[in-house]
DNA sequence: GTAAAATCTCTGGTATACCACATACCACGG
DNA sequence: CCGTGGTATGTGGTATACCAGAGATTTTAC
């Protein structure tokens, strides 16, 4: 049994609920989902259901195809190559923007993620959780919420994409390191070197991801 | 009595009509809006309009109010900041990305929307249409069809921001005058200076944008 | 006369019944 | 045996009836 979220709307609900499965791969990619089913799961009925995954589509978690059924998006390289596109350039404009007016204070609670990203080394899903907040507080001091809103979006696909990508040892530790690059950088107020540790991070988890995501494709193969 | 699109699920007929009427100040900035209201005038039921307005809502084109009503949004400076600052994000991102590669075919086409523009001078709906296709074409030279997207959504704000922002003569010659400035920078691959004339067109556009808010806000408290 | 309380009316929120079409299957004819 | 067309079934698409809450209005108690 499930506690109600009281005050908010059932099409809300419903959006999250259905997120959260496709992002915990309850629902994967391909799979056909159907309305009634959503509905009866969920305890919902069919109206707020459809409304929320009028939303996920508009979001490309899913695709319709008219009276044939709903479809979990598929993971294509060119997507990953996408994301992390605009990831790469919400994360630069946030450094610039920032770089030079950056408080002592807003950088030490960047560092105190890195510290917990240290002490979660092996629990991977809260490891990329932190990575994820890591980036959005960076894109939150940009005051730009619109820009919030959609980093909030791709980091979540970065999510999607990438949950077992970084399962890797070597990838972890590489994390650390990149983000407190990233901190020295913002404390010595020295934009190339930002933008060069945030480019390299940025380009090795992609590298990462697509790395994982091929070798998935051959299993699935095979 | 209007024709109506065949295969075009009413959903999307309804997203697009209300947009339209936003684009065009048929329905203002705070009006209420009601659905039964909306459906009647449409000849759609509530469910498909409803969903329309859950898009219409993420766009921030309009805000809901639980069981009071809903609203067209009201255009603040911060809006148009925000959307602003977007939009040189991304038109850097473009310029960056095709400076080097973008062949005199595709130059081409960017002069033809210019040349255009010269001769709509006095049509001040169609210049504005021509100016959002002429930087969407830039952005679709990128093949991220995510940006496109957002790019698009960006540019419908800046029209429905500025569409009485450039009736101003002045604003015509320097919008064409800066747009011959990026076809040039992009002929001679110089990426300085591309982005230098980028960087001012979007200054220009913002400020003529603010500064004709503001006076409308002013007439409206008078 | 005033303030509080009941109610009335409008809204968006939700559930449900029905519709049109895409698809798969099966019967029938060649 | 194969192809073709009808038909059954299940999907998303749509319309509609009902619900609950916010806010204005009226009533009522003092």
């Amino acid at each position: 049994m499930k506690k109600i979220e009281t005050g908010m709307a059932l099409r809300d609900i419903a959006f999250k609920e259905i997120k959260k499965s496709i992002l915990n791969y309850e629902l994967l990619p391909g799979q056909a989902i159907y309305e009634r089913e959503l509905s009866e799961k969920l305890g919902i009925s069919r109206t707020p259901v459809r409304e929320s995954l009028s939303l996920l589509e508009r979001e490309k978690w899913i695709i319709s195809k008219p009276r044939v059924g709903t479809f979990i998006k598929e993971i294509t390289e060119e997507d990953v190559i996408e994301v992390m596109e605009i990831r790469m350039i919400f994360d630069r404009f946030a450094l610039e923007k920032i770089c030079g007016t950056i408080t002592l204070e807003q950088i030490n609670v960047l560092e105190k993620y890195v510290k917990e990203q240290e002490n979660n080394r092996t629990d991977q899903q809260k490891f990329i959780e932190l990575d994820k907040e890591f980036h959005a507080q960076i894109v939150s001091l940009t005051k730009n919420e619109q820009i919030e809103k959609w980093f909030e979006e791709i980091g979540d696909k970065i999510r999607w994409f990438g949950l077992k990508a970084i399962t890797e040892k070597s990838r972890i530790e590489e994390t650390i390191s990149e983000h407190k690059e990233i901190i020295k950088a913002l404390k010595s107020q020295d934009i190339n070197q930002l933008l060069l540790a945030s480019n390299s991070h940025v380009e090795n988890t992609k590298k990462e991801v697509i790395n994982q995501l091929r070798s998935n494709l051959n299993e699935e193969n095979n």
